[in-house]
DNA sequence: ATGGCTAAGGCACTTAGA
């Protein structure tokens, strides 16, 4: 089964991208982020026509997240739970049925953070311990769950071509981080790095200044799994040259093959 | 100290991203 993480960045500027990739491809679950669509105007019809099923939690502008997939979801849930204040759209998860097993998928938009020293760090960070106490939660149900998304975390040194540059940004901050190594604490497993140590993995090119001609990249897109899916992975890939196709988005897709079933 | 580009809203430029 394969389940896929990808920052889309506007879905109406990249469907024909979506496309292409999706046929490529064919995976069973996608989890997309920032498609900047409210649900109304998400652009179900041609990803449908593939035979997707199209489940969305959109925003005016910005944010937004969906979750397309081969067999219909049993279930689908929105908000990530512990704010009712909260309005931007940033969480939504679904669960499939594959034979007797039961899978959980998340698409997760978390808090960019930037600047520093703003309500918009203290809201990653809130954010971040919303999605701790969640993950805890789902983790007791003991089943098939796999976190996935655009974290807005660099979690080590070697996960960017030039950390230093970093140091002073919400997505390398010690915090940030520390509620990352917190949620593997917790019994979650990096997908990507379960199955290599190899720095320069990246999921992230600026669009500026040639960053993906340098390979300046940085890798914040990441699938986290529950210790039962992580038994069940054979392959972890990183569709790095989907950033090279005409128009594309500033992430490519991240994805992870589960052996369920 | 310095975001060089891109998307969206809405129709000139601002906001947001990472």
């Amino acid at each position: 089964m394969l389940i896929a993480t990808w920052n889309i960045n506007g879905i109406k500027a990249r469907i024909d991208v979506l496309l292409a990739w999706l046929r490529e491809r064919a995976p069973d679950v996608v989890a997309l982020q920032e498609i900047k669509s409210v649900d109304e105007t998400f652009p179900r019809a041609d990803i449908e026509a593939l035979g997707y099923h199209v489940e969305t939690h959109g925003q005016k502008g910005f944010n937004g997240v969906a979750l397309l997939s081969k067999a219909k979801p049993d279930s689908v849930e929105r908000r990530l739970p512990g704010d009712d204040a909260d309005d931007q759209s940033r969480y939504i998860e679904g669960v499939w049925s594959v034979g007797a097993r039961r899978v959980r998928v998340a698409s997760i938009y978390l808090p960019n953070g930037n600047p520093l020293g703003t309500e918009k760090f203290d809201y990653k960070l809130r954010w971040m311990q919303r999605l701790e106490a969640h993950a805890a939660l789902r983790l007791a149900e003991e089943s098939d769950l796999v976190l996935a998304g655009d974290y807005n975390v660099i979690p080590e040194p070697e996960d960017a071509k030039h950390p230093d540059a970093w140091l002073g940004d919400a997505l390398f901050q010690l915090e940030s981080r520390a509620s990352w190594r917190r949620l593997q604490a917790l019994g979650l497993i990096d997908a990507l790095r379960a199955s290599t140590d190899a720095a320069g993995t990246y999921t992230f090119w600026d669009y500026q200044a040639g960053a993906w001609q340098k390979n300046n990249g940085i890798r914040i897109d990441h699938l986290l799994l529950s210790p039962e899916a992580a038994s069940r992975l054979v392959g972890v890939g990183i569709d790095s040259h989907v950033r090279a196709w005409e128009k594309p988005s500033d992430h490519v897709p991240v994805i992870v093959d589960l052996s369920l079933s």
